[in-house]
DNA sequence: TGTACATCAGTGAACGCGCGTTCACTGATGTAC
DNA sequence: TGTACATCAGTGAACGCGCGTTCACTGATGTAC
């Protein structure tokens, strides 16, 4: 009866995108905490030291996950700039590109959580913004949609060249601190009406105060 | 020889603070994850189960010191305020006490970032703002101090009502995200210098946007 | 086309580890009479 | 002032747990001749 291979993970394919993909189911329930290499071994029917072919060590698997959530963060920003209608005035354009980028980050938060923080608060630095890993499907990861956007901005002749440079730090920390503190501090309580309220207000003053 | 007391803990006086104390070293060390109960209880010279006289678990502890890690921030932020010189514009003062608050919050991120995390990424919702023990030295809590900076601001007539209203949310969420990218998230590689500069034109945003 | 062989992705068993929490207890202290 | 007693902050031992990681290995696969 059972003579089916007793092996058969054996050859498994592509494991190391399968301890990803669920090392992403994992993360999403509990955030970069809640990945478990034991675990992810398990869910992909495979020993445990097998992860070792694949990855140094748990970290290791760590970051790959944190870099896959970071394209899918980058989809999500794109997603919201796609959305976002045009006016025919490019400076309008523009700066409203700005905020559905800052929307759409937001909204990739409240959406997933768990892998919003897998992707932004792990070991990573922003000598690593670009590399390709933690691109989305459109090949750009968070920070190149947030820097073109300004980028944008900057050729509309809305934002003059000296305020142009580190721009990105400041729209980044204001649109992370509400997502922070909505998810993981003292704002958990508000409602989505009142997030929705804080995000554009939050919005406004980015557009006015850049 | 060794006829002192065998059991030299007993009655200890005030274990409940000291395992605060000693859970408050180890979250500077290394934030809320590196609160560790029996390892508390080590530091604090008593058997692992001495905890549960004084803590439902683990997680109470934590929270206890969360509030204590929120009154050192809300020391900083007084400090901070304190250290602002005024100019005799009531306007001009107002709009400096704001930014000195974020000023202060800033620099208890980076100068005690496992605290700063203790204290702001724990479950406790902004009805529990207020608590007492959530205070520093002068009795208020961090949201408090902001909160009164922002009634001076609109008292001086440099807020009008409609935006006073929520300005907490706004004003917070900006610094708390460069605090968290800077700590745990792709800012980390920043210098003190870029982050200076990056706290500076934060708060003008912040004061231009509000 | 067939065969020998190197490669290397997987296995199976074990390691040391320290955690949070519960149990039944003990005995110093404060209090009532 | 002395004594009996209740209180309750601590002890000591044990629990079940699952983790990350390392070891020596096996055997299916691809390749060179």
């Amino acid at each position: 009866m059972t003579d089916a291979p007793n092996r058969t993970s054996y050859r498994h394919g592509d494991l190391r995108q399968a301890l990803i993909d669920v090392a992403l189911d994992m993360a999403r329930q509990g955030g970069p905490d809640a990945i478990v290499l034991r675990e992810a071994t398990r869910r992909a029917g495979v020993s445990p030291n097998a992860a070792y072919r694949h990855f140094a060590d748990r970290q290791d698997l760590l970051e790959a996950v944190s870099a896959s959530a970071q394209g899918l963060a980058a989809d999500a920003m794109e997603d919201a700039v796609e959305a976002q209608p045009g006016t025919g005035d490019p400076a309008v354009d523009a700066r409203l590109r700005v905020g559905a980028v800052g929307r759409g980050y937001l909204a990739f938060a409240r959406r997933e959580p768990g892998l919003f923080r897998a992707a932004f608060t792990v070991p990573n630095d922003l000598s690593e913004a670009f590399d390709a890993d933690k691109a989305g499907h459109r090949g750009r990861t968070p920070f190149q949609v947030l820097a073109e956007a300004l980028d944008a901005l900057h050729a509309a002749g809305v934002l003059p060249a000296e305020r142009r440079q580190g721009a990105e730090l400041l729209a980044w920390s204001t649109v992370h601190g509400l997502g922070m503190l909505a998810l993981d501090g003292p704002l958990r309580g508000l409602t989505d009406e009142m997030l929705d309220g804080a995000t554009e207000r939050l919005l406004l003053m980015v557009d006015r105060g850049l």
